[in-house]
DNA sequence: ATGCGCATGTAATGTGTTACATGATTAC
DNA sequence: GTAATCATGTAACACATTACATGCGCAT
């Protein structure tokens, strides 16, 4: 269903695509709140072509290029999930789940482990930095601007990552230090 | 893979368990960073078990109650896992996804969505507080203490997500307010 | 005896990943 | 001509959720 949920919400939010143009937003925006491959999104989008959510028309380009474009009763879904009342919450994020086991490695090889996810974790903040300034500059000051708050939320989790790395590979050093080395 | 791992983290952290008392500290612990039903983990006990990653004796209790022990192989499942240079990170945070989709409702009801994401947010910040509190009581102070960096990470998650929905929330009630309505 | 919490599992279905397969257009 | 990029799809497999099914022990 958020496979379905994130589609609609990107044809919505950018307009009509065809499924490659789909699948390289999906990488570009949504990416860190919700991932998909080709492979996914092309059958996702044949379904939703047959209930009616989405249009689809033939276009030149490669073979035989599709265009995918939502429709009311597209929007109307979106409307319906996102203010729907389903307590659960899906989750998974695994440098968390690293962060987990971490402690289960010694003190010195656990923070190498985590200066690395800290490095992999600034990389990505300097990759949305940068995808934020591209949006800011073609984007009109106090308009709506598409997926201003999901940026907001994609650099706050980095920043937070990057930052819980940091502080557990720091602590982790300290430890290692003062550690009687048996 | 990453339910594997993070069974076996779970033995090795708290200590044998049954399949059930894995479930719930499961829930208790790493639900959020990763999540799984009893459904999907006693299949997967099972297995372990025939890969001897971890062993199995019989308990009374129950319906035929099985305790389950973490081996020497299994600890090394996980020190290859956490150390492993696997640049692929899986994430998946359905409350993120509704920010990115939220800017489609009109504000006052974007607003209100947001709101009770704010809401949900303090209500599971107030269960890792009290599970932090938990913890420390239990736990020798200075010692490497079980899943610290991983409780530490939740808190600033759930933290920022509840920030992150308080600001977004503000931002469209204002844009409400200043709205000239069509 | 009735219901609840402990306890374990399977079956059917749905979602997601990896690998395979094909072909057009563009730049060098 | 050949490599890269655009472009679409399927098949096999792995992982995850929902629903079904069973049974013990304890409290009311």
């Amino acid at each position: 269903m958020s496979l379905r949920i994130a589609l609609l919400g990107t044809l919505a939010h950018h307009g009509p695509a065809s499924g490659y143009e789909l699948a390289k937003r999906f990488d570009a925006s949504v990416n860190f709140v919700w991932q998909a491959k080709h492979s996914q999104i092309y059958p996702e989008l044949a379904k939703m072509a047959q209930t009616g959510a989405v249009t689809v028309e033939d276009a030149g380009g490669g073979r035989g290029r599709k265009i995918y474009t939502i429709t009311d009763a597209g929007r109307e879904e979106i409307v319906q999930w996102v203010s729907g009342e389903d307590p659960y919450r899906s989750v998974r994020n695994e440098s968390g789940l690293r962060g987990f086991l971490v402690t289960l490695l010694p003190p010195d090889e656990a923070a190498a482990v985590m200066r690395a996810e800290e490095a992999r974790h600034t990389a990505s903040l300097n990759g949305l930095l940068w995808l934020k300034e591209d949006v800011a500059a073609r984007t009109t000051p106090g308009s709506p601007s598409f997926g201003q708050y999901a940026l907001d939320l994609g650099l706050r989790t980095t920043r937070m990552l990057q930052q819980w790395a940091a502080d557990t590979a720091e602590d982790l050093e300290r430890r290692a230090g003062t550690e009687h080395t048996p």
